[in-house]
DNA sequence: CTGTTAGCGCTTTCAC
DNA sequence: GTGAAAGCGCTAACAG
């Protein structure tokens, strides 16, 4: 185990030298100097230990990426959640920060977390209100809030505009002819994304003179699971033409139960799903959905974190990335009655 | 901040009692001491500082997760990783481990994060077999490798029975009447997981008279994006009757891509997929599968790396778990001829 | 059962 | 440009 003492040693310099170099400190060491140390680093495979480095420091070099837990189900088994965290932890490691993933519904776990390991900063993803008053220490760590609304004042935010998205499913959906319309989310009551989006729906309906019944959206996670629910909607004398689903993945199980049910995609019913997810091309029918770049907002996400990490002073910011439509083909266009 | 010497001091100890206290050290404290200790503790919000106590003891509660990167797509795109990942995961918080999930073909990287972290084991999925010799800090940390296939003595591993996995292919779609059959792998070059599901396949076939030609063997992991070896394979005169995926995500590409070519499955092509991830019941028709049991999997491979952290000595350990096959509708029974 | 002490490997004033 | 020395917060002998 080769120490920076050792490399100082056999360097002939002191420590302090070599913590200059290693950090890249300008104008601190003499061109010369650095050379020589660096083929010493190289050579003697260094690497410096990362736990002395956060205790002298007072800061690790790592990101708590904190995921609101929905049950116990796999983390990962969301397909949004795994493609979002593998693009931030791409991005984390290709800036120097190491990603601590985190997925819980105990926030006594995530304020152990970011104080225990000294983290530089913390992402956030789609946490429920009700837990952020709970989290003491985020005023000690910058911190970026994603898939989630709140009104913490210096609250960092980059998000999707579901409202915009719900109300480009409402324009689509109408303009192709439908009027009786539902909608379904993942855990309405919970999840103010899913509000969100509901919201923008029912926006973009009213032009048409179309109001959403409240049997018309289905209010629990279990709803894609739970037959009954869905029947009732289905079988009603009045069944909707078309549902927008708040996900693909809801929207592929819909498409799975209606399957069961016998009833065809889209000739009875029109799905639309959101995110643009690669499940969404291996439907069948493929899912005509709303894209929202995943990639893109993880790359603004780490930006922003690193951003409010190097400049403590700086104000709070908020961004809104826009959705964009995708038709595949399921939604059918209704001939006019 | 409050750190263990405030608590020694508001707790009229020393630190050493408060830190045997903190870390359960049976018998040196006397159980009022201990409660009292307890107390303080909890009420003035004291977190232990990771980095700190990693210093001290040469060691963190750090397990890293290393995924062998293939290109570089999104590492959790692929919904066997995000499955695993997120199954680790859990399992490693639920024994108070933390997850460094590392996602790299540059085995630097994975050295410099071994031994920069202090790593108190390492957990491994998919390895290339050309990197493990790169790795010379493995035989420093408790390991334990996955999806992998080396004889690097000392090393533990759990497995997928991989050989009866494809043996059970081979005769599963052989009973069924098949006997014009293909394989599509991920990246049979350097993954011997898939070799293995080749091996088995092909040993399964044998009794039924049935060898794979080299055409009937697609062999980069751009098969199923690239349409024309697809085409090749199954534009043949004896084009084969069913085709068995060393993935399910393989294969929901492929029915994807015959599908686009307006061949149909099963009626003229029946796929057999790997995994039985979640993504085989949407697709259409639902997918027919080899079930492999990834949250066992996690659970065997967290217990294993803390026994070899608990106890050094311990001599390697090789655990395969066995595959199920899952029937549903992508294989369509042959008429004799 | 409890306390003293000497580090763990690195950063960071502050002198030179 | 370079170095000496004082910690960062915790653990682990070793004494008592």
């Amino acid at each position: 185990m080769v120490t920076l003492k050792d490399i100082a040693k056999k360097a002939g310099v002191s420590m302090t030298t070599v913590s200059n170099v290693i950090n890249g400190n300008q104008g601190r060491v003499s061109e010369e100097t650095v050379e020589r140390i660096k083929t010493i680093i190289r050579e003697s495979g260094y690497v410096p230990n990362q736990a002395a480095r956060s205790l002298a420091q007072r800061e690790s070099r790592i990101i708590a990426v904190i995921i609101q837990a929905v049950g116990k189900e796999n983390i990962f088994r969301n397909p949004y959640t795994a493609e979002y965290v593998g693009a931030l932890t791409a991005e984390l490691y290709q800036n120097g920060y190491y990603p601590l993933i985190r997925y819980t519904d105990d926030y006594r776990d995530v304020e152990a977390d970011l104080r225990g390991w000294n983290v530089a900063g913390a992402i956030f993803s789609g946490t429920f209100p009700r837990h952020l008053k709970n989290i003491k220490s985020l005023t000690m760590v910058p911190t970026v809030f994603t898939d989630c609304y709140f009104r913490i004042p210096g609250a960092n935010h980059v998000g999707v505009d579901d409202v915009s998205g719900g109300q480009m499913a409402a324009e689509y959906l109408a303009g192709m002819g439908h009027r009786r319309l539902a909608f379904i989310a993942n855990s309405i009551d919970e999840s103010d994304v899913d509000q969100h989006r509901l919201e923008g729906f029912r926006e973009g309906l009213k032009p048409f003179g179309v109001c959403l019944t409240d049997e018309s959206v289905l209010p629990t996670p279990a709803t894609v699971y739970d037959r009954e629910l869905l029947k009732a909607l289905v079988e009603r004398e009045d069944r909707p033409s078309a549902i927008f689903c708040t996900a693909d993945r809801v929207a592929a199980q819909l498409m799975k139960t209606l399957n069961a049910m016998n009833i065809s995609v889209p000739e009875d019913i029109s799905v639309m799903g959101f995110d643009d997810l690669p499940m969404a091309e291996i439907t069948t029918p493929p899912l005509t959905t709303l894209r929202q770049d995943i990639e893109q907002k993880a790359q603004l996400v780490v930006e922003m974190l690193i951003r409010h990490i190097r400049n403590k002073e700086l104000p709070e910011e908020r961004t809104l990335l826009g959705v964009k439509l995708v038709e595949r083909q399921s939604v059918k266009r209704l001939m006019e009655e």
